[in-house]
DNA sequence: TAACGATTTTGACATACATCAAAAAATGCA
DNA sequence: TGCATTTTTTGATGTATGTCAAAATCGTTA
């Protein structure tokens, strides 16, 4: 199946022809470690699905790149200013690995919301669980030191470690490379 | 109209047999300064809307309260975890003002959603409001120092340094209330 | 295996914020 | 108006994390 049509289905029912018509909306995409998948400014943007592959969603702040998150086979994210509004992205998105991705556009998910209101379910449900995370995400900055952060952080993506450098963790976790290299000692 | 209704109605559409159903099952309190609303480890909850008053959530770290957020008249809101898990709630929410409060509890919501479908449509847009806010929560405290996270937070609500101490906005902000004293001068 | 570039660690010092105690100012109430 | 309580500010000092530079380590490829 599907790995996009696959996680609709872990958040409620999808019908045969409901099924066929999101399918068919479908892009599938193979993208080398480095390319983007999004850039700041840009208005389009999707829902999307990894079968293989990471992602980073990162942003510039006086200069420096700031990690936002990381991606990692079968979740589904998108980002999130760009998909729940109409304003444009202020993140970059981009490949940490080679990838396989299967997404859909915004334009064709609110085409499928009105065309199919049921999908409204499944909608508010994907919604509500970005929520819980964002809102873990919240906790963790809000009162955390850098070492519980960065405990956090492996607890909820254990394999982040092995597959990304510590650079791109320390700006997630919104401390320099060289106190995360300490904290870790 | 019913001022939990009136937000509801800004997300989406309702029709008159869902609006009677629905302002059957919200429920009017009338609460003083200081009482809780809801306390950490109930499972119950609701979304709410104050015509009057003010709110805050807090909870415990270390012994000390941390104030997550503030809740002020005209907004829909309700304590993220309880109402879009079947987790019990961490955080405690208090009126800080005298207040009047609409509120609807999760159980009912989930038997709306279940015999008015279309009401997901609602229920979508309002997560996803939730989402952006949250985000910008986590920007501020990812990326901005004290004084730029109190300045955005006067931004997104200016009227609450006339309403609550600096101690409660410090503990919101992730500092402590000497810090802020130092910081606003 | 050598050599290069990328990543991680270490060192010296600077800065932002925390802590604890106390003083000052504001507020509410008799 | 005056007093008690709460809130805010100030001071002295400690700690966590940042900055910049350099060294050490690791991984890749010639």
């Amino acid at each position: 199946m599907n790995p996009l049509i696959q996680q609709l289905k872990r958040y409620g029912h999808l019908n045969e022809e409901i099924e066929k018509d999101i399918e068919q909306r479908i892009n599938y995409f193979s993208k080398r470690k480095g390319e983007h998948f999004l850039k700041e400014g840009q208005h389009i943007s999707s829902y999307f699905v990894l079968s293989k592959g990471l992602i980073r969603a990162y942003f510039f702040k006086n200069g420096r790149e700031l990690n936002s998150w990381f991606g990692e086979e079968n979740q589904i994210f998108g980002s999130i200013l760009p998909v729940y509004t109409d304003k444009p992205s202020f993140e970059n998105i981009q490949f940490l690995e080679d990838s396989e991705v299967y997404a859909i556009s915004v334009a064709d998910l609110n085409d499928l919301y009105r065309k199919y209101p049921e999908l409204n379910l499944i909608g508010r449900k994907i919604a509500e669980e970005v929520c819980i995370v964002l809102e873990e995400r919240i906790l963790s900055l809000h009162t955390e030191s850098a070492l519980e952060r960065y405990h956090s952080l492996i607890k909820l993506q254990p394999n982040l470690l092995n597959r990304v450098n510590l650079g791109h963790i320390a700006s997630y976790l919104g401390i320099t490379q060289e106190t995360l290299s300490r904290i870790r000692r």
